[in-house]
DNA sequence: CATAAGCCATATATAAAATATATGGAGACA
DNA sequence: TGTCTCCATATATTTTATATATGGCTTATG
């Protein structure tokens, strides 16, 4: 059970095919025929049928071809560390960011800061949704997340809370409320509700609904927005109002005006994600650095 | 960079001393020397200091030894995967139900049980009807089926009989024939015939018809049931009487009762339908799982 | 200060392996 | 029925890893 058996094994069920995937892998068919074989012999499991037509996978071949390619995915990942490593840079980290996030002004300090104290590490960033986030942490395709819990089904994600943010009410310009100090939720009840599919953020999501409820009203759902920052051109085109995170009030898009809630009031929550029982040094860094952004820089503008 | 290597890799950074690491390996000092200085080389990194005291880790082979440990882990794992689907202790099961089946105790008791025993795989069921049964079968998109034989034309489809279930009538309430202890088939000539289209379970539909026929009629067919389940609910509504089996008396849908037949009486046939020539151990252990199940299970009630 | 011991590196030889070449057989397709 | 496609088997070849033998460097020790 070698690295190339792995990659024998990935490319043969990509092709279909024993003889082409070894032409794309640079060999003649009998020895693939035969190490797969040997693979099979030795894990003491068929991989493949052998059909007339080719080869197709099996319950347990389909089962275990994920897990194969995670092998291939992470011994690539270590040359490229060890490449970047061989230049001087420290490490890599890969940071997932749930929607918004970015624009919450702690975030992109955090990780600015990071940077100046850790330069040998390359940052990669990228915005998902929360499930997806989980999602792409446990299949190591990232390292670090910044996600709105709770977490699917308590996977295998460590959660640790950050920061609560206050909501707005975005409204369409000219809207009637827009001279109100603060808003109630009740008055609400009237306007179509802008909000994004609940899979993509069921905390914030349901954190919404339930203090329409406590504010004594069920929204009416208007227009699904594709995401959470989604939501507010769909207000500036007058389909309705939403609730979205204080930070997004930094989207300077004409046409829609954000306004304090009063009590009771959702909050969107925000919480690191990492994988359970794993914390190495690079990762504790960043989760202190972003800790200390998110104390000194909780006065945010309102 | 094979396996090899991140073997060679981890057991000296944890020995911390190339001769002692190849004695853990079973090999000799000078091609593990050898080994790691290739891997070196290929990496473009010092992974370890040679000291005169023995060998330390650089910062490049800290920063890079969890990683290594996990892939490992992660192929270890892999291995320990494939036996478990090798032995059945592993892996998804996609079932398919023939109309009606889940109503039978038996069937969902067994699946309960096997989920017991194997508490690794996972279970999908789907309810068709034999026909698009066999096919899915054979198309892979199933694994294993409880339908109603005989299946069409020979297909590749071993059959191994499961058990013989009794039928009762369905008749609407308030009928005349309600209070009999039990009604002989000839009875029924007058009412019309509530059945499924013959497509759908030919088996099943030519007992039923073989039985009236042995019974000296003919019956008048009514009107058409989208399937077995089905026929209750046009019963209710006094379009005629039914022939289901025993099973599905536990549909409590008020207006229909359900009455034995007197011999001769037609039986609904249960079989299972799996993949000829191919019987993994995970299909042989539900199986057994399943033929169990229907014979301590026999006394359902009337 | 000299000597011995411990440890890694190099060179050559050997053994093990993966792979290439050649060929056969089984099923699909025209 | 003949041809084509594709996988399996057998043998030969090459590559690769490993073992053996040896040398050099450093540290401990009398």
């Amino acid at each position: 059970m070698d690295i190339r058996h792995f990659r024998y094994f990935v490319t043969i069920a990509e092709t279909g095919n024993i003889t082409k995937a070894a032409e794309k892998l640079g060999m003649e068919q009998p020895p693939l025929s035969q190490q797969i074989r040997r693979l099979e012999s030795s894990l003491g499991v068929s991989l493949f049928r052998r059909q007339p037509r080719g080869v197709s996978l099996t319950e347990a071949g389909l089962t275990l071809l994920p897990h194969a390619r995670l092998i291939l995915d992470l011994r690539r990942q270590f040359i490229e560390d060890a490449h970047g490593l061989a230049q001087g840079k420290k490490g890599h980290l890969r940071i997932g960011l749930a929607g918004a996030v970015p624009l919450l002004p702690s975030i992109p300090f955090a990780i600015r800061q990071f940077s100046n104290i850790a330069p040998g590490v390359t940052l990669s960033l990228e915005e998902s949704n929360t499930p997806a986030l989980c999602e792409a942490l446990l299949s190591y395709r990232m390292d670090i997340t910044i996600l709105r819990p709770p977490v699917p089904d308590q996977a295998n994600v460590r959660v640790i809370p950050l920061l609560d943010e206050p909501t707005l009410i975005a409204l369409p310009k000219g809207h009637p409320f827009t001279n109100l100090p603060e808003i109630h939720l009740s008055r609400l009840a009237a306007e179509p509700l802008i909000i994004f599919p609940r899979e993509l953020g069921p905390g914030f999501f349901d954190a919404i609904l339930a203090a329409y409820r406590d504010a004594g009203i069920t929204p009416s759902l208007g227009q699904q927005a594709p995401q959470i920052a989604g939501t507010i051109p769909l207000v500036a085109a007058g389909l309705g109002v939403s609730i979205v995170p204080q930070s997004l009030h930094q989207l300077h898009t004409g046409g829609v005006t954000f306004h304090k809630i009063a009590r009771p009031a959702p909050h969107a929550t925000l919480a690191i994600g990492i994988r359970m029982g794993e914390q190495p040094p690079l990762i504790h860094h960043f989760i202190t650095v972003l800790q200390q952004a998110c104390k000194t820089h909780m006065e945010l503008p309102a």
